[in-house]
DNA sequence: CCGCAACATTACATTTTTGTAATGTAACCA
DNA sequence: TGGTTACATTACAAAAATGTAATGTTGCGG
């Protein structure tokens, strides 16, 4: 984890950058603003710790400043002002996260954890889909079974997304036609299982678990388990 | 914004379902664990709010019942312990944020918004490209110009998605070569010219300012200015 | 301002993807 | 157990996407 500190107090940021380096993280220290904003502008971090209250500077003006740049680091803001509207002015200024002075160092290692959580995993989260070990990349759109690349045409990859997507439960051909060919009709063919033929070749074929159900009378099913 | 809100006590409830319901929130309310599990798991909020403090139940259990769930949902703990431990433990449980009562409705309006923004913003953020008016939505793979849909053929996206890319810097024949055709060699014809001239007739056609630009001798290059 | 080279456009050929229909197989019920 | 129906597979036809080549156009150095 890569941090960012700006803070002017020495014992402070000593206290700080110690603790962090302890907890296996790197950590860039500033002690004036100008410095700081300029890290946190060019450098790349995965959060940073802001103090309030700099030499000639508002801390909250550094929070604009890296917002306006259109960045969107989490800034957890250190501040001895407690007052409920001090700290309500600091989230509205783009801060994610306000911690008052002083402070116990295992807190804010917990809320650093948080903030850098909530942005990763934010992100990964909703771009895979996963069912038993075949997944399934949204952004990349690539599948893989088993850690072996499979190749997909669009209309299988539709499928199998639609499929994935509702995992477990069951999906009917009307959802199917609705949803990856855009039909609001029954075209009076077998498209669905003809697709469902060749995807079935790309993600069961020999392999010891099948994970695409037939459910008989309804439609199909993508799970783990038999 | 959708809401759920477990607390117990009906004074501390009501004064926050007020204050939520005017800030023009839908809030679900329990004064239960039970029933707030059940409403946790089974509907779609934006934010939780769980008191730490239940008849019978710890806070905390819940928000681990639902994290175990896998359900993603930023959660707020609120509680009556201010003691350092206590609130990292609760971050520790999988909270995204801890309010200490007594607390000013402001700030939890406040920690409410960064608690949402860090979700809806924080995933979209690395899934959408924008150039001027110009978006491409990766994950659902639309492209849309002053909000007007473009529909894309596959080559015509991967190219568009790498000139976005590197927006504001001018992409070679051989760049596009490598990374939208997987060419690592030159197919001495004119596959490139064409398909600019397709992605232009698209994104540009129609248009005054023109977003991608030809930068003679060099290559390609997509920005919002002339 | 002429000619060349870089780039743009168009029309068409090739390839890939998708859908159709015919045929084959398996589950269920009388 | 045999017939019926739902589903699976295969081969092929249609449509769509991509690439090629020929032809136009534009910018630039001499």
């Amino acid at each position: 984890m890569r941090l960012l500190l700006i803070e002017d107090d020495p014992e402070v940021a000593s206290y700080i950058h110690k603790g962090l380096s302890e907890a296996g993280h790197t950590v860039d220290a500033a002690n004036d603003g100008k410095t700081g904003l300029l890290l946190a502008t060019t450098e790349d971090y995965d959060v940073m710790i802001i103090d309030r209250m700099l030499p000639g500077i508002d801390g909250l003006k550094i929070v604009k400043s890296v917002r306006a740049a259109d960045i969107d680091t989490p800034i957890l803001i250190l501040s001895a002002l407690g007052e409920v509207d001090d700290r309500v002015e600091g989230l509205k200024a783009g801060a994610d996260d306000y911690l008052i002075k002083p402070f116990a160092f295992s807190e804010l290692d917990a809320r650093l954890e948080v903030l850098q959580r909530r942005t990763t995993t934010g992100l990964s989260m909703d771009t895979r889909l996963k069912v038993g070990d075949l997944e399934l990349d949204q952004l990349s759109r690539s599948a893989s079974r088993a850690g072996k690349p499979i190749e997909l045409q669009p209309r299988e990859y539709r499928l199998l997304e639609y499929l994935m997507r509702h995992a477990g439960q069951v999906v009917t051909r009307t959802m199917l036609l609705e949803h990856v060919w855009d039909y609001h009709f029954d075209p009076q063919t077998n498209v669905i299982d003809v697709h469902i033929s060749r995807l079935r070749s790309k993600i069961d074929k020999g392999y010891d678990k099948v994970l695409l159900h037939t459910v008989r009378g309804a439609g199909y099913m993508i799970n783990e388990n038999n």
